[in-house]
DNA sequence: GCCCTGCGAATAAATATTCATACAGTGAAA
DNA sequence: TTTCACTGTATGAATATTTATTCGCAGGGC
């Protein structure tokens, strides 16, 4: 043992590989069932533990719900962040955003109907208590900042942006959601072709330069 | 007693009115707190009667939340209809569609929180194990008949009219769930109008007739 | 007096959580 | 190399908690 933090022993290594199989089993299930209809019990069949094991590693159900959350939702933004951080022109970055949606969904697609369904502007006692991870309002605001920098600059028609922002995310997120459960990458790849047409045609002026 | 079935008693119609403040109580705490989070002690507490009172209304409490969705699914499904299926072009239609949601929202303003949030698209055992109010389909087939009309005669540029559904249909529900907490009619009005527009607006092929 | 209606304490049910017990791994001593 | 006391980890029956539901009793109406 080096004394290094970074180097882990096999114990430590062990424990954090059964308690990623913890939240792997409860990911798939919440996504599926919802938070309320899945038991602890559940969970721990489903990773193959015993119910008591679940508690080693997390104080309660909410504390389990709260770390796969967090821990997820960080890294969608992360990479919806790469995404819409790339360098181009307002359209093509969102054209970019669209053309990511199918690629994204395939990856996360558990966590993205968990977040919908129970995370999303509509939860309930969910979205209230628990420290909402930062994805959506990260992801508004940087198609927030695209949308009135296009306008701007005379690229896109002139719109009411929070209108577009909420027409654009709860597009993608209604159709998400519907594919998300049998996932068809060709299937959502065409839809979201689609969607980007649908916005974009709609939001490109005429006499702008040709993308 | 006339013995006409459509003459209640005194006792008839107390009974009848003693359920709808049932149902009212009951709609008040689950459009704000959801199904899971509103035990029946509290809907007896905000009904002003004894718990065990609503069990000679309702079997369960999932009767007595279906029940409550259904009638004002109903309800709802019936001035929608009357807003979409007025004449005029489809334009001029989904004007008009646009521009009743403020009035909509505030006269159903906790059904349509309760609605969306446990009922949408996309809820959990909610959703699934309940008949849906068939509000939603018959939305979307009525706005999808009106897209496509509208694409036919050249007054709409071609989009992808399962898309169009989506995005009008999810945009409004956003929206709607937003503002029914804190109800403002004139920010609704003014809200839906930018609604109108953004999709109007991006729909109208430039060369059709001014509406 | 009988029936109807409402009441709320008691019971039932479901599931979150606890904790005594058992098993596995470790490393020092023989 | 083997043994064994100690530590760490997992188990699942038991317990705790919450809330849905029941039903005996009381009061009111006819």
């Amino acid at each position: 043992m080096s004394g290094d933090t970074k180097v882990l022993s096999r114990r430590q290594r062990e424990r954090l590989r059964h308690k990623q199989e913890i939240l792997n089993a409860a990911l798939r299930l919440f996504s599926t069932k919802g938070f309320h209809n899945v038991s602890m019990q559940e969970i721990a069949s489903g990773a193959e533990f015993a119910i008591g094991t679940l508690y080693k590693f997390f104080p309660s159900k909410e504390a389990l719900f709260d770390e796969l959350v967090k821990a997820s939702g960080q890294r969608i933004a992360v990479d919806m962040t790469a995404v819409l951080d790339q360098p181009g022109t307002e359209a093509g970055r969102l054209r970019n955003y669209f053309r990511s949606l199918a690629g994204q969904l395939e990856q996360h697609s558990p966590f993205i109907r968990l977040y919908i369904s129970e995370m999303g502007m509509r939860g309930g006692k969910l979205a209230k208590e628990h420290d909402q991870p930062k994805v959506k309002a990260l992801l508004s605001s940087k198609i927030r900042s695209l949308l009135e920098a296009g306008i701007r600059k005379g690229l896109f028609r002139a719109v009411d942006v929070d209108v577009a922002v909420v027409a654009i995310t709860s597009t993608v997120e209604a159709l998400a959601f519907e594919m998300a459960g049998d996932f068809d990458r060709g299937k959502a790849a065409s839809v979201f072709e689609s969607v980007e047409h649908f916005f974009l045609d709609g939001l490109l002026r005429l006499e702008a330069p040709p993308q």
